[in-house]
DNA sequence: CCCGGAATAGACCGATTTGTCTACTCATTT
DNA sequence: AAATGAGTAGACAAATCGGTCTATTCCGGG
């Protein structure tokens, strides 16, 4: 029963961050909406931002499983899981509960200090645009890690817009300029 | 000099606001890093919430004048100027201090409540994607408002990249991509 | 010169912040 | 039955939060 309270304080905790924001969102909410004692938090956790960073850490392994699961069920083709990726999206954007992307909102929140958690960050950022690399090497790109840059872009492009204008549909309307990036990255034709 | 002091305020807030986030940068000390006393800040303005809001529209002014400034002087044929707004967002990421966008740190922390906010973030992003959809249409794009919204999700994916990875580079690497799909905007073909 | 408006310093308020500590309960295990 | 470890409730601390209020000072225009 250990673990259970430990990963319950990291699941209301995600909720609660995501949904208030990192700073504005009080030990104590995070304890009474969970129902844990506050020395229990503070036996798993040694600080707030501990807890931060594991659910930094937690929610980069959910949702990255999840995003690469989706992607690869929904496309056999190589060159169509490039394209999964936005459906993919859009399905995460058109969530209730969408908040944006919480490393990008952690970010904005700790920027100089707390080089762990927006480490943690870019971690997550790192390994999203290695998975991307890695379909557009199997798609048979020219030059994988340039078309994976450049899908990346429209990806993170579209969670921002959505998040800020509230325009639900920029995943799916990012998914035409995919299209044509990627086929421009399949031929050995070079754009000055 | 009624001005003077709130301008210095705004001007102080914007700093630590884009620094250590909003929730985490507290009124006083905005008032010690200003110099300005408690009472002047609240004769100017209501609440903590309206100095905000009161940035966040200087910035706009400010920043919308500077990109669009910048974009115009960089380059005269409007085809050329789509290319220069990613100069000049490497130019501004490269600038010390860069904290990313201020309305997406803020979006970050005012997601639910404050509409007011949030909608002063998306109105920001309105009128950027409104000035990027102009010279669209000056370029000669087939559809300028879909060619907009794709440079837009560029420029929105580089300055996040910057801002969480530390690659402040994003923008000029955008910059191919960009080519392409502005290549491809103007030829009156039709990709399915 | 003198008056009025703006700015000042700083006390003060109640609420909230992170974090510590104690005394207690409960279930499991040996 | 006793011991152990995890969890609990809640008091407590020191600092900070946004915001109000008062008393004072400063400066420019009539």
């Amino acid at each position: 029963m250990s673990s259970t309270k430990r990963d319950h304080l990291i699941d209301t905790a995600l909720e609660l961050f995501s949904r208030d924001g990192f700073h504005a969102t009080g030990i104590d909410k995070i304890l009474s909406a969970s129902g844990v004692a506050k020395m229990t938090l503070y036996n798993h956790f040694k600080s707030k931002d501990e807890l931060i960073l594991a659910v930094l850490r937690q929610r980069d392994e959910t949702f990255r499983n999840w995003f690469m699961l989706t992607v690869e069920n929904s496309a056999e083709e190589p060159r169509d899981r490039l394209l999964a990726i936005f459906d993919a999206l859009e399905q995460w954007i058109r969530q209730e509960g969408f908040c944006g992307c919480t490393f990008i909102n952690a970010a904005a929140e700790f920027g100089e200090r707390g080089d762990a958690i927006l480490g943690s960050c870019a971690e997550h950022k790192r390994l999203m645009l290695d998975y991307v690399e890695k379909l557009a090497a199997a798609a048979g790109a020219r030059d994988p890690e340039e078309l994976a840059f450049a899908l990346n872009l429209l990806a993170e492009g579209a969670i921002v817009t959505a998040q800020v204008m509230g325009q639900k549909d920029s995943a799916a309307r990012a998914k035409r300029p995919a299209k044509i990036l990627i086929q421009e990255a399949m031929e050995p034709v070079t754009v000055q």
